[in-house]
DNA sequence: GACAATCAGATTTTCGAAAAATTTATATTC
DNA sequence: GAATATAAATTTTTCGAAAATCTGATTGTC
């Protein structure tokens, strides 16, 4: 299906698989994904508009750039529309919503737990399972825009989450308990705590970002 | 070009000459735009990740829907986004930006000041202007996102500009004024009345367009 | 040697035909 | 007559070949 191929080239790009600025060349990738061309180009040119690809008319899609500008910038955006989110899901949240963030910090949580050895080897299941775990945060948020909006801004961040991913070895534990307290705030509906909390969660993945970059 | 099919689309969209819901059918818009159909569907997926069309998997696709709530919402995340972009602007914007401003408040100040009957024939261009003129307000705007962000919410709130042009009949030179004064206090970087005018500027159309919705 | 023109190879872009899926219409059964 | 199954028609989706474009090397000229 069309739009799994997006996740996946996505996925790849997150994961530095392609390298920012790399050429995308549709026949190595037709290779890769063993999908036409056609369908490579409808999925590329949706990466472009989330901000993932450039296009260069006539010179083709290249993986966009990464800096240390783009980060501060994304993460002030993120920060600011997922604190309204969370605001607003927990002002609309009914049981189900909390059943399901309660079910998602579970199967996150069973990730985070394991030793750093075996937790590095699956990091695309984790990147998944944190993406799903915030998203289910926010996911009684009813402004459609607002949600989507955050959606993006959290999507870029996934590309330098990678770029952290290796100064924040010691940090394994500690990210893992701010989810339990981000996840205990929201389901006491305590609107302050958790906008703080997930503040300063965010902006320390950040720090060691910009660490690297 | 590319770019160019989904500059046509959009604009098509805007000014419901495909309504809310339609279906969008390949064998009508290869005739209408004479393309062919991958060209076309890679137009429609860029639509789509703005938040223009719809894709069912399987089922084609439909042009978004439009409703009071997202109009009320989506002027509330512009005004907030265009106000910071504005300041953003204002701080960094040289020579060069200022005289770009002028130039195209001329450019829409010529259709503005037409007579009505010929300014509503000549619809499209305005649109367009219009555009070209507030996006010139903020290209001095150094946050890439920031600018990408508000751009989006001004292309979404274009759609419900058309709606408010019937109930915006008296108000044309309203409008006209507005702009003149708004580039004024940029010009002379008075943020504080920029931003207000602005402000006040969007949500008068959108009081007009709920009126119609 | 610096610069422009030319050409071959590689890559992107476009297109429409074939395959897959969905919807609509028709027939069959209870 | 309603419900289900079958067939036809419509529409979407995929794919790769052909056309257009770009890149880089080679040749020729000043």
């Amino acid at each position: 299906m069309g739009q799994d191929l997006v996740s996946r080239l996505r996925a790849d790009i997150v994961s530095h698989i392609f390298m920012p600025e790399a050429k995308l060349k549709f026949a190595d990738l037709t290779k890769r994904y063993d999908v036409g061309i056609g369908t490579l180009r409808e999925a590329l040119s949706q990466l472009v508009s989330e901000g993932f690809v450039t296009l260069e008319a006539g010179k083709g899609f290249k993986v966009a750039q990464v800096s240390r500008e783009e980060l501060i910038e994304v993460t002030d955006h993120f920060v600011d529309l997922e604190k309204r989110a969370i605001a607003d899901a927990i002002a609309h949240g009914d049981d189900d919503w909390e059943s399901h963030i309660v079910a998602a910090h579970h199967r996150l949580s069973i990730i985070e737990n394991l030793p750093w050895a075996q937790r590095m080897e699956r990091h695309g299941e984790w990147v998944q399972r944190h993406r799903e775990f915030h998203e289910s945060l926010v996911a009684a948020c009813q402004g459609r825009w607002l949600f989507r909006l955050r959606s993006m801004m959290f999507d870029q961040l996934d590309r330098y989450r990678f770029l952290s991913k290796m100064s924040l070895d010691g940090q394994g534990k500690k990210k893992f308990e701010e989810h339990r307290l981000i996840m205990q705030a929201v389901l006491d509906r305590d609107v302050a705590k958790a906008t703080e909390m997930i503040e300063e969660h965010i902006r320390g993945t950040t720090e060691a970002g910009l660490k690297v970059l």
